[in-house]
DNA sequence: CAGTATCCCGATGGATACTG
DNA sequence: CAGTATCCATCGGGATACTG
């Protein structure tokens, strides 16, 4: 995988628009807010208030919205319970637990990016990594 | 790492509002086209056309917009060929290609998520995490 | 507590035309 | 060939206020 040259992209009708599984996986995790929610959820269950409290800066708006969009597409699940004053508990599920490994990379790049740019910024804007400069 | 449960979140002020390693990741390759673009150019060099030929449906401003990005990213590198007609190539520079167990991981959950989706929409839908549902 | 409902703005991204 | 330059539509996302 990704070694052949030609036969990648899987054309899916799904979206319409998405070309390659990694669009698919972009598409549910890119949104602004939903990788740190992701992470609060990876290990426990959390309620609404508790989430806003940790996503600092998130309005409530954003919150219910991203989570409702995470919740369609399977990765979280919403518990009501059905008192006053009123309870939610969001969860992620079993296929949003698969996510793990994905935002495990992502966490280890992005760590990587930032040692590599702190340590040799101009390094990195002037590698390149074709030497024969021939036309 | 990711087992720790509070000792995570990487404070950085480098582009201010970043409060995750998971999230530079995303800066970086969240874009419209960027992973595309990156897949593009993951095992070959190529040119601005040929480019613009593989990403159907990209208009010029936004391949040459998510290119220089990429650029100052210290992702891709911009070979120019001073000559008539011009020639200008990309590829990805070393740290760019650090990046590839991060598409294959992407890759690699949406191709799954798919699967799931399409073999048992409801059955996701449906599923839980928590199985107690008590106050 | 856990949301909705409005209003609103700026960034993202697209169409089109032009150029060294 | 490889871009720029404009103009424009959309929409993600935020502030604020209200509610079952």
């Amino acid at each position: 995988m990704m070694k052949t040259p030609s036969p990648d992209s899987i054309e899916l009708a799904a979206s319409g628009r998405l070309t390659c599984a990694v669009e698919t996986t972009l598409d549910v995790i890119g949104g602004r807010w939903k990788v740190l929610i992701l992470k609060e959820l990876l290990d426990d269950v959390k309620r609404f208030n508790q989430l806003h409290r940790s996503l600092h800066g998130i309005t409530q708006k954003m919150l219910t919205q991203q989570l409702r969009e995470l919740e369609e597409d399977g990765i979280i699940h919403r518990e009501v319970y059905l008192q006053v004053p009123p309870k939610v508990e969001y969860s992620l599920t079993d296929l949003g637990k698969t996510l793990k490994p994905v935002l495990e990379a992502m966490h280890h790049w992005g760590i990587q990016y930032l040692t590599a740019r702190d340590l040799a910024p101009e390094d990195a804007a002037n590698s390149r990594t074709i030497g024969t400069i021939e036309g």
